[in-house]
DNA sequence: CGTAAAATATTGTCTAGCAATTACTGGTAG
DNA sequence: CTACCAGTAATTGCTAGACAATATTTTACG
């Protein structure tokens, strides 16, 4: 179940591995990567190593200034926030759409079968599925840009929670009702109810990661 | 007036190049451009013209698939719909946004006093000041990531209308009047209205361009 | 005229290396 | 013992030339 086509190049071979090590947790905020550090532990030329590199950099799982070492972003209270406000914007557009059709899309069903299958086990596992969830309601309506936009946050969030050990944000069961709740608003034609609860939704995971980052969490982070 | 912090190294600034005289027109739609082709007109190694390439091939300026030759992209009428689709979820939360505040960006409104300025001037003249005024809107909330996002659908309707000739899309006279009221309507504090407006804004041009690149448009593109 | 084979172009990657910038380390002076 | 400065090492940006693999174009043959 490769989701991923095989990647052609080298290069994105490189970028390929490195980006789901540290989507995975393997290297933390601010790691930093030299080409001929690359280079070596891939056994390809230093060109190569640097393209891969770049190639990161350009998808903002890197950073670098000019003539200096490469880093592993670190996102801050700051980044989270305009993270999961942009996010939102996005995702309360989709939801008056499918709203106002009534379309439920199969897919966020299939991810809510997920999350139910797995209940119990590790906070951390809970992510790719609820992820999964809000990708599926965005992909459902078929605009390729949205798509795209809504994919790098989620993979912003992700790469924030990687760098992040012990967290447990929300329990399943809260997600899952949630989740249930948001598919119920979209059938029922509630644009505006589904729109408003997504962001009640998202406001208590956003200000726990906002304190899991460094930051002075908000009273949603508490709240019930 | 540069707005652009001069490209600190070559690989940039060719990319800068390139990317100004493809948004200028300069270049058609799927025009295509070889390592070896760009390295000998910038005089520099191929490694930096494939460099180049590959970052506007990032920047979705250039499109190409392995081990095929750059070409410059070519956008149809679904990319065009899409893309406008995608700008109206983005700017329709930004209004939402701005209108309970009640605050009128001081952005848009030097923007609206350019596009007053050179009334009675050619259409594509109007494309720039008008693009200003919507992203002044969008970077008034201070989003980075939301701004990006924007910034890059703006980008890609001036590449699309870069590739049409003698296009006018809709008189300047009325842009103003339709920015205007939008800010009106953001004073008033009145979102859902400001948002509505905005389809209706986004709707004229939306469809003439989807016209102009070759596509059956909407009844929009006539109305009144 | 159409198709297959050869020639050409183009890309992906490599090796090797140089200059410029940045980071580090150690030593000296206060 | 600390602070600052110089020299060294590490790192990046770019170049040149080369080779194999893949695309494209041309040529030659049926």
């Amino acid at each position: 179940m490769t989701s991923q086509p095989a990647a052609a190049s080298r290069v994105d071979a490189i970028a390929d591995d490195i980006r789901s090590r540290i989507l995975r947790g393997e290297y933390p905020g601010e790691t930093s990567f030299t080409e001929t550090d690359v280079a070596t532990r891939y056994d390809v030329a230093r060109p190569t190593a640097k393209a891969a590199i770049e190639k990161l950099v350009s998808e903002s799982v890197l950073e670098r200034r000019t003539n200096k070492t490469a880093r592993v972003i670190k996102l801050g209270p700051e980044d989270v926030r305009d993270i999961y406000f942009t996010r939102a914007r996005l995702e309360k557009a989709v939801l008056l759409q499918l709203a106002q059709a009534r379309s439920v899309p199969a897919g966020a069903i299939a991810a809510q079968r997920e999350l139910e299958q797995l209940d119990g086990s590790s906070g951390f596992d809970t992510v790719d599925p609820d992820m999964r969830f809000h990708m599926a309601l965005v992909d459902s309506i078929g605009s390729p840009r949205t798509s795209r936009m809504y994919g790098s946050l989620v993979s912003q969030v992700k790469l924030c929670m990687a760098q992040i050990q012990g967290l447990h944000l929300v329990q399943p069961e809260r997600i899952i009702k949630e989740h249930q709740h948001l598919l119920e608003l979209i059938e029922a034609g509630d644009g505006d109810a589904a729109s408003n609860f997504l962001d009640e939704h998202l406001s208590r995971p956003r200000e726990r990661l906002v304190a899991a980052v460094g930051g002075v969490p908000g009273p949603e982070a508490f709240r019930d």
